[in-house]
RNA sequence: CGGGAUGUAGCGUAGUCCGGUUAUCGCGCCUGCUUUGGGAGCAGGAGACCCCCAGUUCGAAUCUGGGCAUCCCGACCA
């Protein structure tokens, strides 16, 4: 009996499962939102880590790590960073617990009260302004180019499944300058390693551009993003690139002695990407059968699935695939043989599908004898049989070759989607889009505000968001 | 925080309107035999504070009141 397999059209949320559970925790609304990212998940967030961490250190930052913590007061430092948010936060008012006078567990010690309430972090720019004014005295100290790796909180009113979960874990580079221009090269250099990690890694085609004055993050002269655009039609902001100017230097009085002997405030950037990332990888990509891994990302490249009727015939098959796996190994693959007897081939098949593990190969009794075995692409879901000989040179030329379908496809529908007349007439529809990105190499042309009638002389990208 | 829906076994569910034996079915799980090239078959078995609290009643998964949670749509997302 088959089991009946989600579809794409009731939304992700059976793929998100293989990945990532929401927390069971207490029955009480203070913890809604939370995820517990399972092994498998956490493999594909690890890759991701581990790249992006090779890129930022490529381009001269070295990791940090801030407290968790913010002091209440340093909220209020920065006046348009405390009017565009501070609200949604964890607030930590007690440092001890005591025992229940009145029954069993525990209660909050009321004399353990916090004179200043701590902030759990929902991004870091204070905390680290007010240490950067510890280690900033002259234009020998500059530039700073540090990222930090850690969890943050936001109290979302609306928690989504990777999206918008309430703690999540990202990446967030703080940087600070001498000069506006070097500030403002390096807001565009990160947006573009965030842009080439999307493409490259992700297979992921993204728009890259500024934020409307409405969206830009609060304290920021300028928000980059990039955004990429999801099989449902709609768009998600995958990561974003922050011009600060010195407002934050002024807040956290961060000084520094130029050449000329002159008092002057840094300037700032700021950027990150989060485990949203793992939520636009499954949307850009996953179809009716399941995830589908590109191969730069994948926790496992290949899974070989062995048919046999007998122990005999096991044994045997597992001294043939031996030498396989580690051909297979030895071209930097990360091969799954899945001998388990207690599952059928066929449970194995859609199993891999489901986990969405790009390659698969099928080795039975007939193979055995002819030499050969089954190689399914989980991109294509195309299978063919073919000699054991060159196997894992083929395999390894699969890899390169689904990662680029998977972004030619993935572009295909990117291309579709941006027929600009075609999104006008729709905004006129759907007032619920909203303008994503303004993108940098948007061609200047007349032209007049669908909205206001205007003239304009450049086109934007509207799209409904996440 | 507004509007709508939902809450029954690990998961998905029937039953709820119109109260009445031992709460239905499927998946999964355990045991045994047969199986293995696309989620195996048969037989047996275990597993449920029916979201919580209070009320009505001889009797509540079912009715009433309150609470909590989840999902969807808004607002919000720095």
């Amino acid at each position: 009996m088959a089991k009946d397999f989600p579809k794409r059209s009731e939304n992700y949320s059976e793929w998100y499962n293989e990945l990532v559970v929401r927390a069971d925790l207490a029955e009480q609304s203070a913890v809604r939102g939370c995820m517990v990212i399972k092994p498998y998940g956490y493999a594909i967030w690890e890759k991701m880590h581990d790249q992006l961490d090779r890129m930022f250190k490529q381009t001269g930052h070295q990791n940090a790590y801030f407290p968790l913590f913010i002091p209440k007061s340093f909220l209020s430092r920065e006046a348009e960073h405390v009017e565009g948010f501070a609200k949604e936060c964890a607030v930590v008012t007690h440092h001890r617990l005591m025992n229940d006078p009145n029954g069993s567990g525990v209660v909050v010690d009321p004399a353990a009260k916090l004179e200043e309430e701590l902030i759990v972090r929902p991004t870091s720019e204070t905390i680290i302004w007010s240490t950067y004014k510890n280690w900033i005295k002259s234009y020998r100290d500059l530039p700073i180019l540090c990222n930090q790796w850690a969890n943050v909180v936001r109290w979302e009113m609306r928690t989504r499944m990777f999206l918008r979960t309430a703690e999540f874990l990202w990446q967030e580079g703080h940087t600070a300058h001498a000069t506006r221009e070097e500030a403002e090269a390096e807001t565009r250099k990160m947006l573009e390693v965030y842009a080439e990690f999307a493409e490259k890694y992700m297979a992921m085609p993204v728009l890259k551009g500024h934020k409307s004055p409405n969206e830009r993050f609060a304290g920021a002269l300028d928000t980059l993003c990039i955004e990429a655009m999801m099989q449902d039609g709609k768009a998600l902001q995958a990561g974003t690139s922050h011009f600060l100017g010195q407002n934050f230097a002024k807040a956290f009085e961060v000084q520094f002695l130029n050449k000329q002997n002159t008092l002057e405030y840094v300037w700032a950037t700021s950027w990150g990407v989060s485990t949203r990332l793992m939520g636009a990888l499954i949307m850009t990509h996953s179809d009716d059968n399941g995830l589908v891994l590109p191969p730069h990302l994948a926790p496992i490249h290949v899974a070989i699935v062995p048919i046999c009727k007998s122990d005999e015939q096991q044994r045997q098959l597992d001294e043939h695939i031996a030498p396989i796996v580690k051909a297979l190994e030895a071209k930097g693959l990360v091969v799954k043989y899945d001998n388990r007897p207690e599952y059928k081939p066929g449970w194995k098949f859609n199993e891999y599908e489901f986990k969405g593990v790009p390659v698969r190969l099928a080795i039975g009794p007939r193979d055995l004898e002819n030499g050969t075995c089954e190689v399914c692409r989980r991109d294509t879901l195309e299978k063919i049989t073919m000699p054991i000989e060159g196997i894992a040179d083929h395999v390894a030329d699969l890899m390169e070759a689904i990662q680029s379908n998977l972004y030619k496809k993935a572009a295909d529908f990117l291309c579709h989607w941006d027929g600009t007349v075609e999104t006008e007439e729709r905004i006129k529809e759907e007032t619920k889009a909203t303008i994503r990105c303004i993108p940098f190499d948007a061609p200047e042309e007349e032209g007049k505000c669908i909205y206001s009638g205007k003239p304009s002389h450049r086109r934007v990208v509207f799209a409904r968001s996440y």
